[in-house]
DNA sequence: AATTCTCTTTTGAATTGTTCTAAAGTGTTG
DNA sequence: CAACACTTTAGAACAATTCAAAAGAGAATT
């Protein structure tokens, strides 16, 4: 790694630590190298599974429970969103902004697609006393 | 109970059965309850674990495990459709056509929105060998 | 109606994804 | 550095779903 990577690097987890203070999270390590992981690139899609597997690549001791608790602190103080495209595992997705997903169902794999490509028109009023929450929309996709 | 009723109970319970055995299934007697109970009405949301206290309550007996296989095999046949909303639990739903929902998240109500009303544009074209399979719009509702 | 064949159902165990619990560990503050 | 509150951990517990093997039940044939 050159110095220059390095000094990046450093920088990162740093913003990473703001980032997880920020969010009246108290920067611990297993927080920090979590934030990290997550954060090192734009629209990052993961699973808890998936999360602990890099983790533990990373040389990083976590447990999964931590793991879990970590994506669930990150998304009540809006450091990640939920992504419901699956029923049977949650997904946990670093693009916060107003967007959509594709889901190859195949693999589970999702890629972004960017809030203002879609339309939505014409969604009814809920039911009385009720409110829009927000508005998801799935593009499953397979090989064609 | 009128005669009436009783007849349409009994032209209901039929039809059902020329639904199962037309979908390529053997028509047993769990799945032909299972269908009554699903086909009665409209748009009827299910999750197994409801559809099997559904079948106890009308007094059919039949293990969770059928209740499991027979929505896989409806829905494979084409007289279900899979809704996710929820990681954590399947929705099937008996409404086969385009359309949306409303999705209470306080209570896990599902609520059709009908296919024409809600219009969805500029879906992007998916990445090279792949075909969009279907587009799911969810909007989550909450107390106001 | 009895036989045979194949498909279904059942029960209970097994799996998977997630949450809980109690004990040990670690930031933070004075 | 002592004290406290918040965190992490390992493992048990849980919930939803699937699996496997044995028993049961339609369908076709006699």
């Amino acid at each position: 790694m050159s110095a220059t990577r390095k000094k990046q690097a450093k920088e990162h987890l740093e913003s990473t630590g703001a980032k997880v203070r920020a969010a009246g999270l108290r920067p611990t390590r297993q927080r920090i190298a979590l934030a990290g992981l997550l954060f090192r690139e734009e629209d990052c899609h993961v699973t808890a599974e998936a999360l602990h597997e890099e983790a533990a690549k990373a040389g990083v001791r976590v447990s999964l429970a931590t793991v879990y608790n970590t994506l669930h602190q990150f998304t009540q103080a809006g450091l990640l969103k939920e992504v419901v495209v699956d029923s049977g595992r949650a997904y946990f997705d670093t693009n916060i902004g107003d967007h959509q997903h594709f889901y190859v169902e195949e693999n589970g794999e999702l890629i972004d697609i960017p809030g203002e490509t879609i339309g939505v028109s014409n969604v009814p009023t809920p039911p009385k006393g009720m409110a829009v929450d927000r508005v998801d929309v799935v593009v499953r996709i397979k090989r064609a």
